[in-house]
DNA sequence: CCGCCCGTGCGACGATTTGCCGCACGGGCT
DNA sequence: AGCCCGTGCGGCAAATCGTCGCACGGGCGG
């Protein structure tokens, strides 16, 4: 297999970072992963990636301020900034700090590279090459775990958090497992 | 009252463009209304506002593209892009052509301003990241939105896509307008 | 002009789901 | 021990959803 580059993935979540940097080194790169702000910043200094994969909310500090600190240490970098919920305002942050793209967990590699490519183009008309549209049901499904994960699994947190009962997201999560 | 800056609205909603651009006016700005893209263009290029809204949505093209228009010909011109829904993709394209911010609507002056205020200032973790896990409700009305987007507006066509009954659409579109 | 198809808006009716009460159990505190 | 929280589940009224149906309007081919 061809070697594309070298790519960072930084996320203090170890089994993710691992995985994702797995997907990446399937496909051609050379990857590495990094777990949290300071490691990333020391890891990347070292290996100086062509492209980075950071998470936004990490344990020990933001991955804005990574982001931040990267671009002003190594300009040519790309990077791509991993988030739980697509904030219009951090993407916003994000960009102006000179990411490349955006894009919310859960993501795969191939999900990365896309957003990659699409980032590296001209971010004009070419909305997207247009998926199918996931239903009403599923976007509700993949919103609730992904906020279900921020809560470290905390059903009432949760509902709270959701702006709905707790029984009914109880009776949700009974329901929903299967399909789509 | 003392004249703060020249404001350029720039929406194909006459009403609501004409709205804002009062509600402008009575905050001391210069404030002009164009309704459409050549409109805003003409006007843009006629009156040289310090700042431009643009709705993103217009039916005589895109509002990306006369961001990029208007950036080219006056790059000193601040501009906040105004959308229907909240999409992550299109606030990264807007932001990378050079827009200050991006708000969603229904948005009244005093938020187009606080906008313009926010994106001025350095992007970092003043305002922390996303800890704001959008309820239910809210990340369901976003979905719709998009995906209606999707469909330029048919109703039955983003009933099948979101995999719900035309009807439940209908009723969901006419209860949630409002917000959160 | 007339069907025909499609999208839209809305009323009505059961079937389903949700909100909200309760209760019991368990674990981690003080 | 008490106290606070989170969890699982039953029940019941209220809200919502799915599914009909009907009327209206706009293209479009015959």
């Amino acid at each position: 297999m061809t070697d594309v580059g070298s790519i960072l993935v930084i996320d203090d979540d170890r089994i993710f970072a691992d995985r994702l940097a797995r997907a990446f080194a399937d496909r051609g790169w050379t990857a590495n992963a990094a777990y949290g702000v300071r490691d990333g910043f020391r890891t990347a200094m070292e290996v100086e990636p062509d492209v980075a994969v950071i998470d936004l909310k990490m344990g020990d500090g933001s991955g804005l301020e990574l982001l931040k600190q990267l671009r002003a240490q190594m300009p040519e970098i790309e990077v791509v900034v991993l988030t739980g919920y697509g904030s219009v305002a951090t993407a916003v942050d994000a960009t102006k700090l000179g990411a490349v793209n955006f894009i919310t967990k859960p993501a795969h590699a191939d999900m990365v590279l896309d957003a990659l490519e699409r980032g590296r183009g001209e971010p004009l008309v070419p909305h997207e090459p247009d998926y199918a549209p996931p239903s009403l049901a599923r976007a509700e499904w993949e919103h609730i775990q992904r906020v279900l994960e921020d809560c470290d699994g905390n059903i009432s947190q949760a509902a709270r958090l959701l702006g709905l009962h707790r029984r009914t997201l109880q009776r949700k999560l009974n329901k929903y497992p299967p399909n789509q």
